[in-house]
DNA sequence: AGAGATAGTGATTGGTCACTAACTTAGAAC
DNA sequence: GTTCTAAGTTAGTGACCAATCACTATCTCT
């Protein structure tokens, strides 16, 4: 397998480990098990643990594009956004995505408060890539598309305490779920 | 100083660091260093390292309605809810209580992944508290509240990344701070 | 004075982890 | 068939860390 299959398939297996447990509770044997190399090689193939977490977490925001891409081609305006929020939420609905995207939030203030803020540029380069594109999608509406990520966010939050979808909590989605 | 104040100094220690460096990324040496007692001494005050964060989290989330109440104390309704937004908005901005809240979702998830939910079910009551009880305040609108919440997540998810406040990204805001 | 309880420390230990150095294997080029 | 190169390994190192154990110091009550 070339340099550059391998590095692909590092970066899958990092953003599943590193959404289940963290920058540091990740260690760079468990990635290099799910990819079936030795531990050792993922030096060869990246600079370091940090570039490997950086990689995954930028793989992590450009999959959301692509998924509110896929979902809403051809449309715009509510139409756009209704498949969006539904894409979402079943992108979002297993974990590995919402939780590699909180440790990349996480992970970008932590960096910004260790004097570094690399991967804080990308973060914000990549999302405002993210929220230019799903505002063009829907028609140019500022107010509208933050709302979207406003309700998009409270999706994270609840999902990730593990609200079961019956709860109360969740009542409020009712008549705006096509906000989120 | 009694093993309670001692406890109470450890927790508020305990925010700092596990903001700044996670749970992984805390040691308990870090936490009795700050506190200014001998890193075993941890141990008589807290049954292990996990006891401590969640003692933590806990504040944490108890702190955000104690914010919440003080700001808006005496008023309802919108009124109120801009109040709140407010005081949120003085709470996040230095990011010590926002990384904590952060790193207590993900530790949630980490924990269910892991088979337990001890921390998840704090989490969840706790939060459903804070949602409640902003509820009652702003006048019984479960949508309204969802609405302040969805905004007050995104603005978690915009400070971490450390967008300025004249970015662009903010603008949505303009007409709805209130609502954040 | 002495006994009991409470606050606190120093030394250690078993284990983990990121990263390095040095070596091996397999295919392609000539 | 040898040489070159890229893919991959085994063995090891220094640092760190949660938790335990055995101990000391300082009150308080009688």
């Amino acid at each position: 397998m070339s340099a550059e299959e391998r590095r692909e398939s590092v970066v899958r297996a990092a953003m599943i480990e590193f959404a289940r447990n963290g920058y540091r509770g990740t260690s760079t044997e468990s990635i290099a098990r799910r990819v079936g190399v030795s531990q050792p090689y993922l030096f060869r193939l990246f600079p370091g643990k940090q570039a490997i977490f950086t990689a995954a977490a930028e793989r992590c925001i450009e999959e959301t594009w692509r998924v509110f891409d896929e979902a809403s081609a051809g449309l715009t305006g509510e139409e756009a956004a209704a498949k969006m929020s539904e894409a979402y939420m079943g992108l979002v609905e297993d974990g590995e995505q919402l939780m590699m995207q909180m440790q990349l939030y996480v992970s970008v203030f932590a960096s910004r408060m260790a004097g570094e803020d690399e991967i804080g540029e990308m973060a914000r380069r990549l999302w405002g890539e993210l929220f230019e594109r799903v505002r063009e999608r829907v028609g140019g509406d500022v107010q509208g598309t933050t709302e979207f990520f406003a309700y998009g966010m409270l999706i994270n939050t609840l999902v990730a305490l593990g609200f079961p979808r019956e709860h109360r909590i969740w009542d409020g989605f009712g008549e705006r779920e096509e906000a989120g």
